[in-house]
DNA sequence: CGGATTTGACCCGCGC
DNA sequence: GCGCGGGTCAAATCCG
């Protein structure tokens, strides 16, 4: 928790928040060997709430930003890119989240500030792999939209990142995964994906 | 048998 | 103050 902030804080200058999550996203995309679907990834802006700007992620919101993935999509012309640009600030403007649920001291003490990203992937499957564990914890309906909302949490003990999974009315096609907070820790998938280039590049380095 | 998922209940913030 | 909508909990169930 602490742990969590204290990354939080350190990355809102910008950078090291950034790779963190879409490089999991760029690896596990460019990993087709992982991914038993060749999706097409399109990366929408983040939506920071908790501000006058864009009160959370909310249907209109999700509008807006499914626009944006479908012209970055229809950019990338079907190879698999992420869009970071704008990613950044968006990060640096993530604001405070509003915490709720039951009240069971679960509160982030006022100043849980949790960086939020949207992304929005063209793909048959709600359960994308980004290489981390999740464990599912709930479903809800929600408003104008025909499907269900589902929960996840990293299953890592010292890591409280949740993310949101939600297919869209409009498009079924296109899958909405809302990340909340930052992995802490590094990605077994992830690590084991890139060691053998990793290994490559240090051979290279020696030459 | 242990971990993941399902599902209904509970809680809280917000708008009216 | 009340109701609604959304997020989370936790017991039951499922699955490898």
């Amino acid at each position: 928790m602490d742990g969590l902030e204290a990354a939080a804080g350190d990355q809102q200058h910008g950078r090291l928040l950034i790779p963190q999550l879409p490089a999991a996203y760029l690896a596990s995309s460019s990993m087709a060997a992982l991914s038993p679907a060749g999706d097409d990834w399109a990366a929408s802006l983040i939506l920071p709430d908790g501000g006058s700007a864009a009160a959370g992620v909310g249907e209109d919101d999700l509008g807006g930003g499914v626009m944006a993935a479908a012209a970055a999509e229809s950019s990338c012309g079907g190879s698999s890119t992420v869009t970071s640009s704008g990613v950044t600030e968006a990060a640096a403007a993530a604001a405070t989240t509003t915490r709720r649920g039951r009240g069971n001291g679960k509160k982030a003490g006022g100043g849980g500030r949790t960086p939020r990203f949207a992304f929005h992937t063209r793909s048959e499957n709600d359960i994308l792999d980004d290489g981390y564990r999740w464990r599912k914890y709930g479903q809800k309906a929600v408003k104008n939209s025909d499907f269900p909302r589902s929960y996840y949490r990293c299953t890592h003990h010292t890591c409280n990142v949740k993310k949101q999974v939600q297919r869209l009315a409009k498009d079924r096609g296109i899958v909405v995964t809302t990340y909340e907070g930052v992995h802490n820790h590094p990605c077994e998938k992830l690590m084991e994906a890139l060691s053998p280039i990793l290994r490559q590049l240090q051979l290279l380095s020696q030459l």
